[in-house]
DNA sequence: TTCATTGTACGAGAGACGTCGTAGTTTGAC
DNA sequence: GTCAAACTACGACGTCTCTCGTACAATGAA
């Protein structure tokens, strides 16, 4: 193999074009708290992490279950990279999309946690 | 009776206080498309409007249940006049708990409609 | 090949949700 | 007192959601 090249791996899974995602979906996808949680340590980090990152107080089958409606609505794009499975927000196409709603959402939902609980 | 005094009426409704709004019950409430019309007609507006002012596409007992849905989350807050109840954005809380979000999803929200349909 | 890691598929259960229709209450006007 | 208008309550329905457990598939390493 060579050095650096970020082959992809076979299987891929369906993602919303940019036009096909739906302000409802995306609010539905992030008005739960597990998924709300996932999306914030996603932009937190800025970089792709992998599903085994995340400790989530469900079972493994509900973590899937969460990220795939992430993806379905647009919210995080994913993909195989060898066992692991990579997921990054979509800030291009959000931000494209609803300029400026992604960092309020996520500033509003840094402040609530901030009020209760955990800074 | 006097004249201009805004008497309330007698029975009144459960609304949540600033402090028990959430996050996640605000964007729930704004996920469904016949709520988020109606937010969006009362901001456009920006005064309180009577249920039946809006002309929605489900029947008298689903509004209903969708204007419950928007005073149990904290979006709208709702005050009996007579035999009308109306209906008004709490912005003031909104604002005051998450700066910036509401307008953003409406802009948002705005920028979708625009896209698709209608104007 | 064997094995551990990572994640999926499938089915199931409990509960919430969006929708409706019918019957009822409250209010203000006549 | 009567009546129409505005809205609610309640029950029902089909669907979707969140959760889980068990069994399975793909990958990379030993």
């Amino acid at each position: 193999m060579t050095t650096a090249a970020p082959v992809p791996s076979s299987r891929d899974l369906p993602h919303p074009t940019r036009g096909e995602i739906r302000l409802e979906g995306v609010l539905h996808a992030l008005s739960d708290p597990v998924r709300l949680r996932i999306v914030r340590e996603l932009a937190a980090e800025g970089v792709a992490l992998s599903c085994s990152h995340f400790d989530l107080p469900v079972t493994k089958s509900t973590t899937t279950h969460h990220f795939r409606v992430l993806r379905e609505s647009g919210v995080i794009r994913q993909i195989y990279e060898g066992t692991a499975k990579m997921n990054a927000l979509r800030r291009d196409d959000l931000d494209g999309l609803f300029p400026g709603m992604l960092d309020s959402l996520l500033t509003a939902a840094a402040r609530q946690a901030g009020r209760h609980g955990e800074p």
